[in-house]
DNA sequence: AAACAAATTTGTAATCATTATAAATTAATA
DNA sequence: TATTAATTTATAATGATTACAAATTTGTTT
């Protein structure tokens, strides 16, 4: 999907972001690579198209966007932060074996936690791991 | 609650890993203490009682319990490993105000995750944060 | 439009948790 | 006791993230 730079410059302005060409350009990356890049993908996806572009200026701006509430921060695995466009409330499901994470609908805000009665709860995480699909066939073939 | 030494050597035993002093004792400390420790937390709180230890040895043991499956790694904030004895499958709540982590007792093994129809999944991790209900008294009192 | 001030970006260096490595120690076996 | 294997330890290496300060860009005022 192809993502309007104009589009995005004004959602940027209206959070009162100043809608500079790598926070743009970062934004809309985002929205058109729903992979949950880490910093270094993203740096070295738009590297090419900015030349100028530096890796702390990759993680000051996902900073702003954390901060501002326009990505969410995956903690999945222990190496590496990943990052996730915010939308709907959703899984990520990581496959151990190609390393791919995966979106699953389930509804984390209705779930029954009565031991939190009291808490206040702002952020939901749910992160399964496992082997997707894909390979698990892959397996299968290997030992024939 | 105060671990008795001689079983969990043997609980290691059973499971064909060597039971030296160091991993007797991170795995009673494990068990002793429920907290979710990180590596330096533990390394800290042995340190003194055995004063050869290395800080490796604390990496190294987790390692070994985490393959083993007697412990959980948490991966709950970016910046630091926690490590939880393996128990009932129970979600952790994380408050951002004095940085405890709470169990909470939730049925993620019943989750209906129908997209994840053919995964195959082996962990399941529920992650909550906000502000747990000691914060949230303090909070109040200072805004009067 | 020019000058100035503020915000943003950039490259480098610093930090910090974790892992790699190899020597030293401890335990197991012959 | 001698020999071998496993474990621990200290130090160095790695790698992701942050701190910092200079350079650049943008916005504002005159």
């Amino acid at each position: 999907m192809k993502i309007s730079l104009e589009e995005t410059a004004k959602e940027l302005s209206e959070r009162n972001i100043r809608p500079s060409i790598q926070r743009v350009r970062i934004l809309a990356y985002m929205k058109e690579n729903l992979c949950h890049p880490t910093v270094e993908k993203i740096y070295n996806d738009l590297h090419p198209e900015i030349p100028s572009l530096s890796k702390t200026t990759v993680y000051n701006t996902l900073n702003l966007f954390l901060a501002a509430g326009l990505v969410r921060m995956l903690n999945i695995e222990e190496n590496e932060i990943r990052y996730d466009i915010v939308m709907k409330t959703h899984g990520h499901f990581k496959c151990e074996s190609c390393g791919e994470i995966f979106n699953f609908r389930i509804n984390i805000d209705d779930f029954p936690a009565d031991d939190l009665n009291g808490f206040t709860i702002k952020d939901r995480d749910v992160y399964f791991k496992g082997v997707c699909p894909k390979c698990r066939k892959e397996k299968v073939k290997e030992a024939e």
